[in-house]
DNA sequence: CAACGGTTTGACGTTAACGTAAGCTCGTGA
DNA sequence: TCACGAGCTTACGTTAACGTCAAACCGTTG
């Protein structure tokens, strides 16, 4: 299968995918093995949609930011949580989520902050060797 | 060894250190062992000083960030980077850094955006089912 | 003195997240 | 027709970051 050019817009073939994220076709396999992607098949051959492409952008997104693919599964539960699940409990895990998340930014900010300052230390007048 | 009580407050035991931050002894000595510290010794028996717990807060604080030990180990070289290192270097270094922390800053941002619509659409009066 | 708690150094086990290679199928172009 | 490229499955290999013993060494306390 190459690539999906005339015939439909919304349809992907894993390699598409694969060079779009500058992944390997490997790794796309095992986030559908991990339940992170399903996407419909042709025989026996994968084929995506605009959904599963999304979903794989938010996967890397997570990746990025240090998450486990566990996480990240979790995490996309959250999204096609149409009405699958009591309202309470996933504004329950959106909050614990976002609580976490918040800690993470706090981390973040202090990193950053912290590095910035080494930066001025650094580029700053150092003290002077004195003479005598 | 026991905790350091009334001689030093300066000098740690790694059960104090373990304890503190809710780690294992073993995930201690394996920083070490990855160069990431460095504690002075007292025959085998290992002491930890401020200083030493000042890069372990550090340390800790990569890993909630996602950052590999590898990273951190480069990441925490930046603050003792004294006079070693040319400046300019230590702030190409710097900047890198920066950068990437900043762009995972957006990732974070646009994460805690999403959940946050995420909460109110669950929250929010959804479309009631039309009689007829 | 003997047991106990804390510490040490191996060394092997484990989990996550793929990499890599083998072997097979299928559609297509020379 | 047949070699090629793309895809599939199965399965073993790899790296990171520890967990989990095991065996041995103090220092102290009953």
């Amino acid at each position: 299968m190459t690539r999906q050019q005339t015939d439909n817009q919304d349809l992907f073939a894993i390699a598409d995918l694969a060079k779009e994220f500058g992944i390997s076709t490997r790794a796309i396999r095992f986030y559908e093995a991990k339940g992170l992607l399903a996407p419909e098949r042709v025989g026996a051959t994968r084929v995506f949609r605009r959904r599963d492409r999304a979903r794989l952008i938010l996967i890397l997104r997570g990746k990025r930011l240090g998450f486990s693919l566990r996480d990240i599964s979790d995490y996309l539960s959250l999204y096609d949580a149409d009405r699958s699940q009591q309202v309470h409990l996933l504004v329950d895990k959106v909050e614990e989520r976002l609580a976490s998340l918040e800690r993470q930014r706090d981390d973040l900010e202090t990193t950053i902050a912290e590095l910035k300052e080494i930066r001025e230390l650094a580029v700053a007048p150092r003290p002077r060797q004195r003479a005598g």
